[in-house]
DNA sequence: TCACAGTCAATACT
DNA sequence: AGTATTGACTGTGA
């Protein structure tokens, strides 16, 4: 059932792709409230990170750089707007969730505030969608400026970003990224194990009902998105095959016939390690994060960090995990960029 | 109408 | 301060 709505959802929402995605978010009213709180709440302690975080407003500079770059990254679930689709191609973003659900996404739960129209949220799934493309070049240069003090992480992340587009790469690069930091490993090790399993499970069905569905076909794309099992793909590895695969996996999303459209698959447990790891790394709160860039509530990030479901259980749930997913791979001024503009 | 999924907000922990 | 937990609410689909 699921899937096959996305993949509807999918492929009609390749254009608007933004806006559904965000709209999926309900709730806005109360996250405006929240954010407020969050943007004060926070003071320096996190050091580059929140500085940036906070949105003090020094982002300025960022904001040089990231903006030409890509205006749409900015943007985030307030900003709402859909510049994206300057990007159009990437449009990662489109899984929105099924027709249905995007046409309900926009009053869920207004009731307690209507203020925030749908558009707000609209910009959030933008966010990162589409750089991958330009990452590596200008996020280094850009970034060691602002965030030159990054920790290791700068040449590790710019790594691990790519393998996980590919999928593959995801489970190792996640590794080695939790390995390099203290906090990270211990999380990596039992996470991971455990993720192992259920992964592994995760996307033996996601897989099934998509190939099923697909038809063998489906089924290669999907593995490159979660890069779960199988490192042996090709198209995996390299980064100009990345690139490739994005397309395939957002364009091929659409283009499927088989409805595939959802192709992107995402391996929640992964993504919530990874992300876990990132904001650990950074000393991102959750709280910031969740509000920022995923337009949620603290403790709703941290459910979903903590207990991820399984992507073939997911339903609209799944646009928070392509927010994670994207904000993942993008660069990591890119990152930034969006957590502070976000609370601009 | 019911069950479900997704989130929030409040609150309890660390 | 930041994170985890949980009760309640809302929209969706059957």
């Amino acid at each position: 059932m699921e899937l096959t709505m996305e993949n509807i959802g999918n492929l009609h929402g390749v254009s608007h792709s933004h806006q559904t995605s965000d709209l999926m978010n309900s709730q806005h009213a109360r996250q405006s409230s929240h954010r407020n709180l969050v943007s004060h709440g926070r003071s320096a302690m996190v050091s580059s990170m929140a500085s940036i975080l906070e949105g003090a407003g020094d982002y300025r500079t960022d904001h040089a750089l990231s903006g030409p770059l890509h205006p749409a990254m900015t943007m985030s679930c307030d900003s709402g707007m859909s510049l994206s689709s300057t990007y159009t191609t990437l449009t990662p973003l489109q899984h929105l969730p099924p027709i249905s659900t995007v046409s309900e996404k926009f009053h869920h739960q207004h009731p307690h505030a209507h203020h925030h129209p749908a558009h707000q949220r609209l910009s959030a799934g933008n966010v990162s969608g589409s750089f991958t493309l330009m990452r590596d070049d200008r996020s280094l240069a850009s970034m060691g400026n602002i965030y030159g003090h990054y920790p290791k992480d700068m040449s590790g992340m710019g790594q691990s970003l790519s393998p996980l587009s590919n999928g593959l790469g995801s489970l190792h690069s996640s590794q080695q990224t939790l390995s390099a930091y203290g906090p990270g490993a211990h999380l990596s090790n039992d996470k991971m194990i455990s993720s192992g399993g259920f992964e592994s499970h995760m996307l033996s069905r996601g897989e099934e009902h998509l190939a099923r569905g697909l038809g063998g076909h489906g089924a290669g794309l999907m593995t490159s998105l979660n890069g779960m099992h199988h490192h042996s793909h090709p198209h995996s590895q390299a980064n100009g095959s990345m690139l490739s695969d994005r397309d395939r996996q957002t364009v091929g999303g659409g283009g499927q016939g088989g409805g595939s459209g959802q192709v992107e698959e995402i391996n929640t447990k992964e993504v919530a390690q990874r992300i876990t790891a990132e904001l650990k790394r950074y000393s991102i709160p959750q709280a910031i994060f969740a509000q920022r860039i995923l337009c949620r509530s603290q403790g709703t990030l941290s459910d979903l960090l903590r207990n991820p479901k399984p992507w073939s259980k997911l339903k609209s749930g799944r646009e928070t995990f392509r927010r994670m997913w994207k904000w993942l791979q993008e660069p990591e001024f890119q990152r930034m960029s969006a957590l502070r503009l976000a609370g601009e």
